[in-house]
RNA sequence: UGGCGCGUAGCUCAGUGGUAGAGCACUACCUUGACACGGUAGGGGUCCCCGGUUCAAUCCCGGGCGCGCCAACCA
């Protein structure tokens, strides 16, 4: 076995195993009498690449699946990809336009025979970057949101929504992305805040007479403008009341109408420009008072036809023009610094503009009931519990759901529109006339529906819904939902919505919401930024070479690149999945940001090496013992033993309520800290001694009960560990009829693999504390480690006593490597003045021949102000009459057997300083 | 403007009404037969500030300051 650790050749060797040996699979049987436990993955986007966020979401979730697994549940991790419309649609533009082409020039059936070309070249990829993670999906079940059943899906809900009212198609101010030329819902604008543009002033023409000056960031809508609006109660412009402005460039009157809602008396001049058709507050205020909206900017982008002279120029450059001819005109009257918000596409990022636009909506707000009652119910779940405030906010305003997108690829909407008559007949399948007039004359509509209304279907339709399937009916409603935040409005509360319209009952049993990964200042990762860490780089190492070049390539900026020089100068050694991974799983899940550093990786790197090691030494010790594991809890009577049963007991115990209850980092943390700091610190050490013993009995006893807690720990850390504990579990040794292999053994459970032992816990501190007090005399004096120490230790009692006289002191004595002399009970040694006198809590610890007295003055000077400091804080509680007749008795009690242990000590230890002078 | 959240060691973060923790970083010593991807010992904190409740507050409550996210938004 070597001496460290080499994730590179284990992991895909064993995935292999896994995967070929159908472990990962979900029976699927009916007759299964097991529970389930079911996990519909997030489908990343068909365009991706796996990054740290992917890396987070397979790694929360296999934890989740491997756990109920080994536990014995029928686990089902359902996979799939997204068809992610603009994004794809973005990806294959951009391929086309470097052959010079745009999807216009090959017409919409070639695009999307491109599409799903590209799609099979580059569809697969994040499915195996996915299983390099160790991700144990029932592979064989992936899905994709595009393929013909989820497309019949997706179909069969439109035509249920529309049959009931609930999908309509309506003319309505819009969210639009004139770059990528379509809708956007609500929810894909996001708000650029603090930019720094400029209020325009200019002034309206009053008809017989004088003007108004109105303010905007936006001069070219004044084209579009169809009213001048006034607060009602502004005496400044009572005057105005009924009156008409003229339009310096269109031959329009346009009325000045009074208006309380849209206008703020205290802003700018308190009179607004009205824009209807390009602003959503002044559409609403133009069907207050049936205004004509009169649409100037076009769906390109560019002015429309209305626009006069203006017509066909860039919205940008109207802009400019706008201005310049208002300022030849003499209206214009000045302009000053804003800052303000603006509003943007989260695909293109260009500036989103209102429009009106006939769209398909689904009617929110009676979906929204039954989805709030189910979370106040608890049928659905929400973890961390803040976030459900949040949740019921959101869906107690919720706003009609804009799901039509102009664009290709996606699932066609199944309607299709009459040229006789105009009538929509929305099918299931194409109608071959009309239902209203009998024409032939049918032509379907153009556009698709938002990538997120299919996602909404994901726990059902991916089970084989509307077939009724044994898929469905065994394994919906799933379990849980793992995602990040980010999307609980984009996709959760979709689903939750949907589940219960079309299924009638909640998608999943909980949602777990975790936080963003960002880099280790906290910062979002970015290709500009050139801080994104590739979690395939983080498993199979990296040069700092070899990232500045995938940076530069990305994009990055110059700033980013010295970023990445500065912080990884070494580039990234191969840490494995398994390092990655229980990295993850250290941060709270619920932290907003989990920022993460590669030190950190490093660090469970060490950890996956510790746990090589341990059982390196432990094979060793087991080598032709015949001892083996058998599954059950040996017997323990050595104090060594018991104890560390204990706190394995402990450690399950913790390890099994982490993963119940989202709590990953204190399941893993109980794990790491029970092998690093109690397993391989002091029951390995002290293992060894009594190996050595000559009573074979003990020796026995010792061998089983090592590897019984090795091959625990080991089965205990696979869910987050997956590779290096099924390497290690294959080599140690097994009784007959063992599991297949780690990943289908039973995971550990509290007071089945372990046992609390209250007094090994008590009785083995006080051999810990005996010893850490030794080390400490030695550390502060005598350096080497190697140099034989003579000790006396006095016991507090005849109990003590015969504690160390079975076994205690051998073991205290080959740790500390010294002769450890047990005194009689009682005895009070006069120490010599080369003797180094320790207090460890009841004991008295005499270390003899001590070289350096005035660096064991110094240490006992430390000890003693520190017990001062202790005395203090505990008299200033006794002192308080307060504290004695108003705290619990038990709290009084023990701080009151607190003082006097301490006083005690303290005792000692100035009789020992006294001694030296 | 509203909602949610955060402020704890140099850094990244756990945590609790009664003794303040981890990982990394730092200091000293140690290549001991599992492991230098290691061991032993050690240094390091006004738990953001001000009030209140309490015998006792880092924790609960109120206010402030700073920061983040989400939602809304004045042309």
């Amino acid at each position: 076995m070597p001496k460290a650790y080499d994730p590179r050749e284990t992991e895909p060797r064993w995935y292999d195993v896994w995967e070929k040996s159908g472990l990962f699979r979900a029976t699927g049987k009916p007759g299964d009498p097991r529970e389930t436990y079911v996990v519909a993955i997030p489908p990343p986007n068909v365009t991706g690449s796996l990054h740290m966020g992917h890396a987070c979401r397979v790694t929360f979730e296999d934890v989740l699946i491997r756990h109920k697994r080994m536990a014995g549940f029928d686990t089902l991790w359902m996979p799939g990809i997204d068809h992610a419309g603009i994004a794809t649609q973005v990806v294959v533009e951009r391929l086309l336009k470097a052959e010079g082409k745009t999807r216009h020039d090959l017409g919409r059936a070639k695009f999307l025979e491109r599409v799903w070309q590209w799609k099979e070249q580059s569809g697969d990829r994040i499915l195996m970057q996915q299983r390099k993670l160790g991700a144990s999906c029932d592979w064989e079940r992936t899905r994709f949101t595009m393929d013909e059943g989820y497309s019949r899906a997706v179909r069969e809900v439109f035509v249920r929504l529309y049959e009931e009212g609930l999908m309509y198609r309506a003319t309505r101010l819009v969210n639009w992305d004139v770059e990528t030329r379509t809708v956007l819902s609500d929810l894909e604008v996001e708000t650029e805040e603090n930019v720094q543009g400029e209020l325009f002033e200019f002034a309206y023409p009053v008809e017989g007479g004088g003007e108004v000056v109105v303010a905007t960031t936006r001069p070219e809508t004044m084209l579009g403008d169809t009213a001048v609006a006034v607060h009602p109660d502004d005496p400044r412009y009572t005057h105005l009341h009924g009156k008409f402005v003229t339009h310096p460039f269109a031959e329009r009157r346009v009325p000045v109408i009074c208006d309380g809602v849209l206008v703020d008396m205290a802003f700018g001049t308190g009179v607004v420009k009205v824009t209807p058709a390009h602003d959503p507050n002044d559409f609403a205020t133009g069907k207050r008072h049936q205004l004509e909206e009169l649409s100037v900017i076009g769906l390109d982008g560019k002015m429309t036809e209305a626009c006069g002279e203006f017509a066909g120029l860039d919205r940008f450059a109207a802009r400019k023009a706008v201005k310049a001819r208002l300022e030849v005109l003499g209206l214009a009257r000045g302009s000053k610094p804003h800052t303000m918000t603006l509003p943007r596409s989260q695909r293109s990022g260009t500036v989103v503009e209102p429009m009106i636009s006939t769209q398909w909506f689904v009617k929110m707000e009676p979906l929204a009931g039954p989805a709030i009652e189910a979370v106040e119910q608890g049928r659905v779940q929400i973890l961390p519990e803040e976030w459900t405030k949040t949740y019921y906010h959101w869906m107690r305003n919720i706003q009609d759901w804009c799901v039509s997108r102009q664009l290709w690829w996606g699932h066609e909407i199944p309607a299709w529109h009459c040229e006789d008559c105009a009538h929509i007949n929305v099918a299931r399948t194409a109608p071959t006339v009309c239902g209203e007039c009998q024409s032939t004359k049918l032509v379907q509509d153009p556009d698709v529906l938002d990538t997120w209304f299919s996602s909404a279907l994901w726990p059902f339709a991916t089970l084989g819904w509307p077939d009724k399937t044994p898929e469905l009916e065994r394994y919906y409603p799933t379990s849980d939902m793992e995602t990040g935040f980010d999307i609980l409005f984009f996709w959760v509360a979709r689903m939750i919505v949907m589940g219960l319209h079309i299924m009638g009952e909640v998608p999943f049993r909980r949602v777990l919401l975790a936080g963003l990964v960002t880099d280790e200042r906290g910062e979002k990762m970015s290709k500009v930024k050139g801080n994104v860490v590739d979690p395939i780089d983080v498993l199979g190492g990296s040069t700092l070479e070899a990232l500045l070049e995938k940076a530069t390539a990305g994009g990055a900026k110059p700033s980013g690149l010295e970023y990445l020089k500065k912080t990884y100068p070494e580039g990234f050694a191969a840490y494995g999945a398994d390092a990655l991974r229980m990295t993850l799983l250290s941060y709270a899940p619920a932290q907003r940001k989990i920022a993460l550093s590669i030190k950190r990786i490093e660090g469970y790197r060490n950890f996956a090496n510790k746990l090589w090691n341990a059982t390196r030494y432990a094979l060793g010790k087991l080598e032709n013992s015949g001892a083996v594991a058998t599954g059950k809890r040996p017997n323990a009577t050595a104090l060594a033993n018991r104890w560390v049963l204990s706190r394995l007991d402990v450690a399950i115990a913790a390890a099994n309520l982490g993963l119940d209850e989202y709590r990953f980092d204190d399941a893993s943390g109980a794990l790491y800290h029970f092998v690093w700091d109690e397993l391989c610190d002091w029951y390995l050490e002290l293992s060894k001694p009594l190996l050595q013993s000559d009573d074979a009995a003990l020796v026995a006893e010792t061998r089983a009960v090592l590897v019984h807690v090795l091959e625990t720990s080991v089965r205990a850390l696979h869910p987050m560990m997956p590779f290096v504990t099924e390497e290690l579990w294959s080599r140690l040794p097994k009784a007959p009829g063992h599991a297949q292999a780690c990943i289908v053994a039973p995971y550990p459970q509290s007071g089945l693999d372990a046992v609390r032992d209250e007094s090994a816990e008590r009785e083995l501190s006080e051999l810990q504390q005996v010893i850490v007090a030794v080390r400490q005399v030695r550390s502060e004096n005598e350096a080497s480690p190697a140099k034989r120490l003579a000790i006396t230790l006095e016991p507090p009692d005849a109990a003590a006593h015969t504690l160390w006289s079975a076994g205690l002191a051998g073991l205290a004595g080959a740790v500390t490597n010294s002769d450890l002399t047990l005194a009689a009970t009682g005895t009070k040694t006069d120490a010599a003045v080369d003797t180094a006198v320790a207090v460890a809590g009841a004991y008295r610890v005499l270390v003899h021949g001590v070289v350096d007295l005035a660096k064991e003055k110094a240490r006992l000077e430390r000890e003693v102000t520190k017990l001062d400091k202790d005395l203090a804080s505990i008299a200033k509680k006794l002192d308080n009459e307060g504290f004695i007749a108003r705290a619990p008795a038990d709290v009084v009690e023990k701080e009151r057997a607190r003082r006097a242990e301490l006083i005690e000590q303290r005792t000692q230890l100035v009789a020992a300083l006294g001694k030296l002078g």
